[in-house]
DNA sequence: GGGCCCGCAGGG
DNA sequence: CCCTGCGGGCCC
């Protein structure tokens, strides 16, 4: 189990590892501790995103006074956050005064002042870069400062410069400390296209979330100019900022607005920023109505009405930052609340399970309930696979699809039955038999749980589950009274082709006719079988119920069996052309993302613990011990391509309007199973993030669920939520017909329940 | 090695 | 919500 950790400005982020439920919460992230509670009573979560806000310890109350509150607390929406954690500065005094002063100048004395360092005046017009999302907005600076001479020694010993400056839209970020290299000269020079080449670093606009529309301005390299009779194009790297982060290859839009950066000091003979060059345009604030002022707009005015007026009676959601007038709330509130926070009725938590500073923990009536509230275990449960949770789902085919799940061959291999459950081919964590009391069994695990069955690999006894005292909170138990045909028993003897007798059992006519089950074999059975794995769970592939009959167990107790039989065209994974076949598909054993093979590992501490001479002599050499050990990576084998059949081949070819997707999925043909994974991954929703369900294709070429675009819509957008290409409101939504026959046709049943 | 017993997932 | 369960780590 892990976790991040991330601070709610998004400064800091750290990854946790190897937790469990009982590890105490003791990281300091700048100046915040938890005093040692769990993650447990937190109710932290597998594979969870902890937000934590950093709060500023209260310096003494003269200084909080004379600040500007808001400036203070980082405001990560807006785009603008401040340059360092808030709770490491402690030359808050003269900073203060130096703020005032230059926030009062600012707007009547255009007055440059010279501090006497620096590269910059007081007053002076500049960019300056956001941090957080690496664009430069035009800012004025208001104070310069040095770094004291004692915190700058330990860290570096030359003193660092501190530019103050506020950024002009934002004025309701205060003013913000930036390092040189944060601030520069304000852009007044724009490139004549024919000045523009490849390899040139220029300041342009660029929207990162909707290509086509305006965004802000990044400092972009230019890596492709081009110019037909009709259209120029120009595409870029656009750096997000200056740890590197970049995005390759994006078409500039605006491509007379490109800048000259500006070197810094370059201006400073002339008359720095005494004129001021015309404003950039931003893109629009509110995507939704692009700033339009006649329309109502749910985004950027009331979420409720979307009706502008009255602004002084609109609460900001602290969540989710929308506007809700206090007279549009149900129940509506004669006044605004005094509290500091307000979360909208979307966004609002039950109070109950708020646990405020210093208050605390409440019980929850779920943990009071769970065992391990009234045992007195002291065990630390958490850091393995007992206990986790999936961390994907099969969505391919629905949790009652019989047969089996496509892309996944005879002999694929998992180490852990959770893994089992997330490929969607036995889906209970626990559980040996998937199914429902009313329909069938889906699936099965063979895992030698009860003893006296029998495994002939191509038939074998299965007995039923139930009869067994499960108190004290266990999963297993010795038998100890009679098993019933009720739930997963009834549900597998529902496969039987038979109609279902619950008392003395019965037999199929046409075994072959019945349900398919999907079966699994585990290492666990290996006492008694000798078709079980070595290792891990293993798909053996479909087999049918032949009868089933009540019997009398060793213990004494009824018991209901099965006997089952295979009915697969795959061959076996024992068998001659079963074994050829896992080599040839190449399916290796699949271990859980991060999971480190326990004997490695040891080998691993080992030698790192006691390395002896010669170990140590050979490891410095380095490239033998690789050779000592043998090769971990298996030897790559060409796989298997898969096969279309004549009806797929005919049916992807009728879907025209998707040719282009279907020939880049039908490159990964050479990857055999794998083939349906890249399916899968061409045309997954975007919305709903499984694969596309009465699928509609856009003219701007992608595919949408027509539920989920019906939703779009609803909500008033009407754009391709793919590409934000403009649709139209009366968009007439045709599901691809040719498209939904295919993708049945690949992944059957995937849209029950849907 | 063997008993204990946890959260999770699924059905009903 | 409740009940069930052919896992699997912890701890002796």
């Amino acid at each position: 189990m892990w976790i991040q950790v991330r601070t709610m400005d998004g400064k800091e982020t750290h990854r946790v590892d190897s937790l469990s439920k009982l590890t105490k919460v003791r990281w300091h992230i700048t100046a915040l501790t938890f005093n040692g509670h769990t993650l447990f009573d937190y109710s932290v979560g597998l594979n969870d995103i902890v937000q934590l806000l950093v709060r500023q310890q209260l310096p003494p109350v003269d200084v909080v006074k004379g600040k500007d509150k808001e400036a203070e607390l980082s405001d990560s929406d807006s785009g603008c956050g401040s340059t360092q954690s808030e709770c490491d500065k402690s030359s808050t005094h003269g900073e203060v005064e130096g703020q005032t002063a230059g926030t009062s100048a600012q707007t009547n004395s255009p007055e440059l002042i010279d501090p006497g360092f620096g590269l910059y005046k007081i007053n002076e017009l500049v960019d300056a870069r956001d941090l957080n999302m690496g664009a430069w907005f035009e800012a004025q600076i208001v104070n310069i400062t040095k770094t004291p001479q004692e915190e700058a020694a330990e860290a570096e010993p030359a003193e660092e410069i501190l530019y103050h400056v506020k950024y002009e839209d934002y004025p309701e970020n205060g003013v913000i400390e930036l390092q040189a290299k944060d601030v520069r000269p304000r852009a007044r020079t724009v490139y004549q296209w024919h000045q523009l080449e490849p390899g040139m670093v220029v300041m342009l606009n660029y929207n990162p979330d909707e290509p086509k529309e305006r965004g802000y301005w990044y400092d972009a390299e230019i890596q492709k100019r081009r110019e037909t009779r009709t259209q120029r194009e120009i595409y870029a790297k656009i750096i997000l900022g200056d740890a590197g982060d970049s995005l390759n290859d994006c078409r500039i839009m605006f491509l007379t607005e490109i800048y000259k950066i500006e070197e810094p000091g370059s201006l400073s003979d002339t008359q720095p920023g005494s004129e001021s060059p015309l404003k950039r345009s931003n893109g629009p604030e509110c995507k939704h109505c692009k700033d339009d002022p006649k329309k109502n707009c749910r985004w950027c005015n009331c979420h409720i009405c979307g009706i502008k007026q009255d602004p002084d009676k609109q609460l900001l959601c602290d969540e989710c930052d929308m506007a809700f007038h206090t007279y549009c709330l149900n129940p509506p509130l004669t006044s605004i609340p005094e509290d500091e926070d307000w979360y909208c009725p979307g966004c609002r938590n039950d109070t109950s399970e708020v646990v405020l500073a210093g208050e605390k923990l409440k019980e929850s009536k779920k943990k009071a309930k769970m065992a391990s509230a009234s045992s007195s275990s002291q065990r630390d449960w958490g850091k393995g696979m007992a206990c986790v949770g999936r961390t994907k789902q099969c969505t391919i085919v629905p949790s009652n699809h019989y047969g089996p799940i496509p892309g996944i061959p005879v002999g694929s291999l998992w180490k852990f039955r959770v893994q089992v459950s997330e490929s969607g081919v036995h889906r209970p964590h626990v559980a040996g038999i998937h199914g429902r009391s009313n329909d069938g069994a889906y699936s099965l695990v063979l895992a030698g749980g009860y003893e006296d069955d029998v495994d002939d690999g191509n038939e074998f006894t299965y007995t039923g589950s139930g009869g067994r005292d499960l108190s004290g909170n266990k999963r297993t138990a010795e038998q100890s009274c009679d098993q019933t045909l009720t739930h997963m028993n009834r549900a597998l003897a529902l496969n039987c082709n038979v109609p279902v007798n619950e008392k003395n059992g019965a037999e199929a006519k046409n075994w072959k006719e019945g349900k398919p089950v999907r079966v699994v074999r585990s290492c666990k059975g290996r006492k008694h079988s000798k078709y079980c794995p070595e290792e891990g769970n293993r798909y053996d592939g479909i087999y049918k119920v032949v009868k089933y009959w009540p019997d009398k167990g060793k213990s004494g107790f009824l018991v209901w069996r099965y006997l089952l039989k295979r009915d697969d065209d795959e061959p076996a994974p024992w068998t001659r052309d079963g074994k050829e076949r896992i080599k040839k598909l190449g399916l290796t054993m699949q271990y859980p993302a991060g999971y480190q093979k326990e004997k490695e590992n040891k080998n691993e501490v080992e030698e790192e613990a006691t390395p002896s001479k010669a170990k140590r002599k050979r490891k410095s050499q380095g490239s033998e011990s690789s050779k000592t050990s043998p090769a971990k990576s298996p030897k790559k084998m060409k796989v298997e391509v898969y096969k279309l059949s004549q009806e797929q081949k005919a049916l992807i070819k009728n879907d025209k309007l998707n040719k282009k997707l279907w020939d880049e999925a039908m490159g990964s043909l050479s990857l055999g199973p794998k083939f349906l994974n890249k399916v899968e991954e061409v045309f997954l929703c975007i919305c709903c993030q499984e694969v596309v369900f009465q699928p509609i294709t856009t003219e701007c070429q992608h595919n949408v669920c027509r539920e989920c675009l019906q939703r779009s819509f609803k909500a008033e957008v009407y754009t391709c939520p793919a590409c934000r290409h403009d649709l139209g409101k009366n968009y007439s939504m045709s599901v691809n017909k040719p498209l939904q026959d295919i993708l049945s046709q690949f992944f059957p049943g995937y849209s029950n329940g849907r």
